[in-house]
DNA sequence: GTACATTGTGGGTAGAAGTGGGGGAATGTG
DNA sequence: CACATTCCCCCACTTCTACCCACAATGTAC
């Protein structure tokens, strides 16, 4: 399982390219060394998910009964932002211009390492949401989530 | 399995014919390349099987009991807006006029990867459906049609 | 520091994809 | 049988994309 970290900036090109960090390349799993699934995230950026890791989210999408309404709606609006991409061979990523327009992606991308996924943000939008977020109210909301998940059972 | 993703926006010209997306294509079985089933959705749009994924769905109606009354009534119905169609050497699908105009498909359409299937919007509806719920209910759903599949991990 | 490899950036170009239309074969109708 | 209509093949054109080469900046080895 790869594990993403660390945020870098690169040149968005007038192509929509952009160099995939050379240390977030370190850290693919060769086998999905140059394919990815990008699409929407739920904050105003695009998630970008090699291979690998793509199929597990397919997979329980796969289960899902589309002969139900919710199903459906699930299963729709889920894969319809999303598309397939691949490094070039000067190791660059093509944004899909929908994607990128939606994200705000223009110029400049931050790659930002998140586990088995990567994020990608416009510099402003990335902006936006750190300020609305002060220290003290993410060191207490970090303590919060954290602390859920060991033995301290204080409410 | 071919699992279709993404959204793709397409001009209908005065044959009723359109192209269909080359990154939808790319994730076709070879087996079934040109060879679709065409016909109406659950909701106002056209649903586009290639022709491995739309035997899954006959296998599937073969098993409806047709003694009982409902029986009947779904799989003369499923079936009585369905056509076979087949790519053009320019990788062009034709509508069917009935289908399309059923769909209110007319001067563009919109194609949407959804798994195991392609829809077929026309802008207008898929405008309508995608007012109709919000992000916070969308957001809900997901959680909850994910979550009834998330105990399976073991393999 | 110098030599060399890697990384990040920009752009040219051939081929693919998307769009529109002409014309002939097949089909249907009076 | 004449005629209209539809379908499918071919051709033409524009736009976009993938691949190629180039080069500057950075990092690494010695």
């Amino acid at each position: 399982m790869p594990s993403f970290k660390g945020q870098y900036e690169h040149s968005v090109d007038s192509k929509g390219r952009v160099s995939f960090p050379a240390k977030l390349r370190k850290s693919l799993n060769p086998e999905a060394q140059e394919r990815f699934t990008i699409l929407r995230g739920l904050e105003p950026c695009l998630y970008l998910y090699p291979e690998d890791e793509w199929q597990k989210v397919e997979d329980q999408l796969s289960q899902i009964n589309s002969f139900t309404k919710e199903g459906r709606t699930v299963k729709r609006n889920f894969l319809r932002f999303a598309e397939d991409v691949s490094l070039d061979n000067q190791n660059r990523i093509p944004l899909p211009t929908q994607l990128a327009d939606w994200a705000g992606i223009d110029g400049k991308a931050i790659f930002i390492g998140s586990g088995e996924r990567i994020e990608v943000w416009s510099p402003e939008k990335l902006n936006a949401i750190d300020s609305g977020l002060s220290f003290e109210s993410y060191q207490e909301l970090f303590e919060r989530v954290m602390g859920d998940h060991d033995t301290n059972d204080e409410t």
